[in-house]
DNA sequence: ACATTAAGTGATT
DNA sequence: AATCACTTAATGT
């Protein structure tokens, strides 16, 4: 675990940083689709993203789904921030996009570190920015563009956390995520087809259009 | 061969 | 863009 944290995190903080963080992590593997934080769940540790990916999804009261984003390598979850310094509730739902190994810190270590160690300072901060930085990127694309172009960029997005352009999923999953009907992703997807910027195969997508 | 699941289609709102 | 009702195609047992 060591080896991937210095990897992934080893220009990011100083020695004595990364051997606390070895200290008190708990490495943690968790296979695709699995699900690592629930809405209403307590939170107690911060995640810190060794490999893989996973997708943040907000929950509306029927039951029914809706992406936010993609955590990848190196990201943490900035809402744990939040939800530590207030109510420890978390308002999201996390699920392993591929699979993922990631180290858990205990959020008690993170107050500390806020002001022991300033590169922890910085990582945060930026990482708050950022992790707001995409919110307010999909708030646009769900407000402005057309529900083809955002299936297409949905797609691109999943090429892009998969490091594949081979999308593994099915019609049904995407609408899911997108908070659509099945029928209407199937024509969408009918329609990429044709102006050549995907092609479809069962239970596959390959995104042509990067 | 049969059941199950994924995907395609036309019509209606 | 959503929903319904139905068909067709692919896959597992």
């Amino acid at each position: 675990m060591k080896a991937i944290l210095e990897t992934n995190y080893g220009y990011l903080f100083e020695p004595e940083l990364l051997a606390e963080i070895t200290r008190v992590g708990v490495y943690k593997k968790i296979g695709q689709g699995h699900q690592l934080m629930d809405i209403g769940e307590p939170i107690t540790m911060m995640p810190l993203l060794l490999t893989g990916a996973i997708k943040i999804l907000r929950e509306d009261d029927e039951g029914d789904e809706l992406l936010l984003y993609f955590l990848e390598t190196g990201d943490t979850c900035a809402m744990t921030f939040s939800c530590c310094m207030g109510k420890n509730k978390s308002e999201i739902r996390a699920v392993a996009e591929t699979e993922t190994e990631l180290v858990l810190i205990p959020i008690e270590n993170m107050e500390i570190w806020m002001g022991r160690y300033k590169s922890w300072q910085q990582f945060i901060l930026d990482s708050y920015h950022t992790r707001m930085m995409e919110l307010l990127e999909t708030v646009d694309t769900l407000a402005f563009l057309r529900m083809d172009e955002r299936l297409l960029k949905h797609l691109q997005d999943k090429a892009k956390v998969n490091h594949d352009d081979l999308v593994h999923t099915t019609h049904q999953d995407i609408a899911f995520d997108m908070h659509t009907s099945r029928v209407v992703v199937s024509r969408l997807l009918k329609k990429l087809e044709n102006e050549g910027k995907i092609k479809m195969h069962r239970n596959q997508i390959k995104v042509l259009d990067l």
